[in-house]
DNA sequence: CGCGAGCTTGATGCCGATCAATGCATGTGG
DNA sequence: CCACATGCATTGATCGGCATCAAGCTCGCG
């Protein structure tokens, strides 16, 4: 149902939380082994997601919460109107569907940029007042937390930024996140067009293109298609920060 | 009664959760009475912010969260390079404080826009596994959830909305919040400047100006100084969905 | 090989930023 | 009570960045 091979199972063995690679980054962070093994008790098995497929649609009925474990995401939010835009890229470790709690209904559509699995942790494991219930709302409530703070900073540079700055404030951000999962600070993969990263930037995608183009003539980076490197990191956080025009 | 007074207490008495006016809006919502009774063993006492004041500034550190009783509140995001935005504006019911439960610190400033009072919500209260802490963490998930959805549209409205479009969403916005609140969703008093607009809304205070007078010219909406009066609901809707430039 | 999705580059025009001046309301001190 | 200062709001003139429209270009894939 969820990939393009007949033969995928719907859910694949489980790996439990505990003895997960991603354990200092996802949920699992800073929790003692009790709590661990509380939480691991409430997480499913994995789920696999290929690549174009959505984990699930806004105004989907919300069950459960996912973690990605491997793979690569986006979340689109839609207007009545229509219109749409990307409000975030999610990669392993990053929690998706924190914006449905509320209305019991997903707001947002999730889709895999390239296969991908995610770790299904059902909601009823929030409802009942069981200790591993309350490390996992702990946890959650961190997450969103943090999903708030980042927001804001998107927030920021949509209503303040030039398109320069955007994407080299996007880049940075996507280098750091990358590197804290034990990839490359400085050569990147762009999972996503130059589409999405407008979507996401609030800018047309030949905007994106020519952006690209001067950040590279001035030798801050090199870019082909999707492969990226950076240059001059200090350079494009000066230019993140409204040096240059 | 504000703290500009020298002889103003730090703390009034409470109001317990279960007889405010505000209990439907505010963490109380869809809660049993039992649910109630431990949510308001958690709840501390009102505190008084005046005018211009600070409830708290990024970096401080997080010892509570906070519930908008009466008054109004903006909070600020500031990049590091000195750059402030407004990221949301709070009215009774609201709450203060949820982007700090990640870090431990703030991560806005809270800035009351008139005489305030807030509800007092000491961070011990969350920690410890007591069947209040349950209870207020599962309306904390939610209302983070709900904050998280309105972020979503208004970096919807950042990225991909022109001037008119912005503000006639945001007024909208503003007059179905103060309606929920028991006011007159057509006319209201606009408690932030054309500037603290135009900061939320990603455009400069000329720009809100000659917005403001252009929807005024359109028969849409009648405004004066800081009081407004919505005269079309339905165009101002269409406003908003783009239908004009 | 040829098609198509995605990317780049160019030409033009418009929206909103910017700079600058004036108007309006509130408050303060003489 | 008036004169003045101050903060906020409006209006005008100009300019620049980015959207828009329109071709080509590149690369992966059937």
């Amino acid at each position: 149902m969820s990939t393009q091979h007949p033969f995928a199972a719907p859910e694949l063995g489980k790996v439990p939380c505990s003895g997960c690679r991603l354990r200092a980054l996802c949920l699992p962070a800073n929790l003692s082994n009790w709590e661990l093994a509380q939480l691991d008790a409430l997480v499913n098995a994995q789920r696999p997601v290929a690549r174009g497929q959505s984990l699930f649609r806004a105004g989907d009925r919300f069950d459960s919460l996912y973690a990605v474990r491997t793979g690569f995401f986006k979340t689109c939010a839609t207007a009545e109107d229509g219109r749409e835009q990307v409000t975030g890229f999610q990669m392993p470790g990053d929690l998706l569907g924190l914006a449905a709690l509320d209305a019991g209904r997903h707001a947002v559509d999730a889709v895999a940029l390239e296969d991908a699995q995610v770790c299904v942790i059902p909601f009823d494991s929030l409802e009942a007042p069981s200790p591993g219930a309350h490390v996992l709302q702990r946890q959650l409530l961190k997450a969103m937390s943090r999903l708030i703070v980042r927001d804001h900073g998107v927030m920021l540079l949509l209503g303040s930024m030039r398109a320069g700055q955007r994407l080299a404030a996007f880049l940075l951000n996507l280098a750091q996140r990358l590197q804290a999962l034990g990839y490359s600070g400085s050569a990147l993969v762009l999972r996503m067009t130059r589409e999405e990263i407008g979507s996401y930037l609030g800018m047309k995608e030949e905007t994106v293109s020519r952006t690209f183009t001067g950040l590279q003539e001035q030798g801050l980076l090199e870019v082909r298609q999707r492969e990226l490197r950076i240059l001059d990191v200090a350079g494009l956080q000066r230019r993140a920060s409204g040096d240059v025009g």
